[in-house]
RNA sequence: GCGAGCGUAGCUCAGUUGGCAGAGCACCAGUUUGUGGCAUUGGGUGUCGCGGGUUCAAGCCCCGUCGCUCGCCCCA
């Protein structure tokens, strides 16, 4: 059998390249108006890093990582999210020493171990931002507007944004508290999956599809009912600004992200376009994770990360396309040896002035050349022979419109170059 | 980790009760002695995923195996 790539890999294809390029540049362009700079951070981090960082209850560090020791015995980890290593060169190298505020941008692949299917790959790529240094409601909106632009950019429209408040760390542990004594006298009837919760990971019952485990749910403490007023007014000035900015929300109080290091706000954008996995983005506000990582200092922080693939196949669901590829400016013919010896040095003068050139490399005839310049979509055809030679000009087509003029070939590099 | 479906040409797929491996698109060449698209003629480019079994005969039936896809779980 042919070796193929590992499962849950893909490769990207020249016919794709175009289309991932166009959606690198829109959320380039787009982090650059919001002052966001790029961080690029190693793919392999120290797998500690993510078992602190992360959490330990969460399934991605519980079953998901691809780790291993290396040949020094360091346990290593293909980083599963970019957030926990931002994390840590931000701390390696004190850059909250340069700035009250740090706003960051980075694009690039993950790794889970997860079994794959429509819109989820073990090797996915993610845009993500971070806005470190502010405790701020402000900076929970400028994030979700900056994520909402990017979608819009992309000329997206079939999603919608949900969010939802974690409170402020006290909230969040009152309501633990809360929720697992209420859950625990009936932990028996609830699924294995959530009575294995109850311990590691409380919160994520709420989101549990079983059946059963819905029923319990039906009249469980609500969130809202143990938030403190701080926590409240934080989530309502989000809202608020949120709404004056026009940009349209659903509050859903089942909405609690898998990861550890959240509190207060936390948002997804969701599509019903792409089946069982909906989610595009999704973040929040994350003000422990700096601590967790050991640093002394509180670091506020909030931001997001988008799924590549899956925007890109929305993208395809909405007949939307980006990065359409472009044919050359010229395709030049020859037709005889000594006509490609002219041909070669032809095509070197036109790109030398910044044109783009493509030339038959397979010796064949005109007719073929010719279907091949169709083909690429070449905008301009050059034709070279033994009876262009003799007479000292070439043939330069237009294949838009057909018509066809003849240059002398002493000139033709600076007249083609001026087209 | 669990469940279901599918593997036949480069791509999308058809292939009847087991009887010489097919279509469309793509590709190549010609019709046009040196001119793309449109039209037309010709060309099959194949380890029927792989291994075994049944049979005179297997793409088709049986067993195993590998791969892919979709769903559960979880997430982006």
């Amino acid at each position: 059998m042919q070796i193929q790539y590992p499962k849950g890999m893909q490769d990207i294809l020249p016919s794709q390249t175009g289309m991932w390029q166009a959606l690198e540049d829109i959320c380039r362009s787009a982090s650059a108006r919001y002052g966001y700079r790029e961080i690029r951070t190693p793919i392999l981090e120290k797998t500690e890093l993510f078992v602190r960082g992360v959490g330990e209850g969460t399934d991605i560090v519980g079953k998901e990582m691809y780790s291993f020791r290396d040949q020094g015995d360091e346990a290593l980890t293909l980083r599963p999210e970019l957030t926990a290593g931002v994390a840590r060169a931000v701390l390696q190298h004190n850059l909250m020493e340069l700035s009250g505020t740090q706003r960051l941008w980075y694009y690039g692949p993950l790794f889970r171990h997860e079994r794959p299917q429509k819109g989820r790959y073990r090797q996915f790529y993610q845009y993500g931002a971070e806005l470190l240094g502010s405790p701020y409601p402000e900076s929970d909106v400028e994030v979700i507007q900056l994520a909402y632009d990017i979608l819009r950019g992309l000329g997206l429209s079939e999603f919608s944004l949900k969010i939802n408040t974690l409170g402020n760390a006290a909230s969040r542990q009152a309501y633990r508290d809360t929720l697992v004594s209420f859950l625990t006298p009936l932990a028996d009837k609830l699924s294995a999956e959530s009575r294995n919760r109850l311990g590691k990971n409380p919160l994520r019952i709420l989101d549990s599809k079983d059946p059963g485990d819905r029923e319990l749910l039906a009249d469980v403490p609500r969130f809202g009912d143990v938030l403190d007023e701080e926590s409240r007014s934080y989530f309502a000035a989000v809202q608020d600004m949120l709404t004056a900015l026009d940009i349209s929300f659903v509050v859903s109080d089942k909405l609690v992200r898998g990861l550890d290091y959240y509190s207060h706000t936390v948002f997804e954008f969701s599509t019903d376009k792409l089946g069982a996995q909906d989610a595009l983005g999704g973040g929040g506000r994350y003000d422990g994770l700096f601590e967790q990582l050991g640093s002394k200092k509180k670091i506020p922080g909030v931001g997001f990360a988008a799924g590549v693939e899956r925007l890109l196949l929305l993208l395809q669901e909405e007949h939307l396309a980006i990065g359409k590829e472009q044919g050359p400016d010229f395709y030049l013919v020859g037709l005889d040896d000594e006509s490609r010896a002219i041909v070669i040095k032809l095509a070197r003068d036109l790109r030398l002035a910044g044109k783009s050139v493509l030339t038959d490399l397979q010796r064949r005839s005109l007719k073929a050349q010719m279907k091949e310049a169709d083909k690429a979509q070449a905008l301009t055809v050059v034709i070279i022979g033994e009876a262009e030679r003799v007479a000292g000009i070439v043939r330069v087509r237009n294949m838009a419109t057909g018509e066809q003029v003849e240059y002398s070939i002493d000139t033709a590099a600076v007249q083609l170059g001026q087209l």
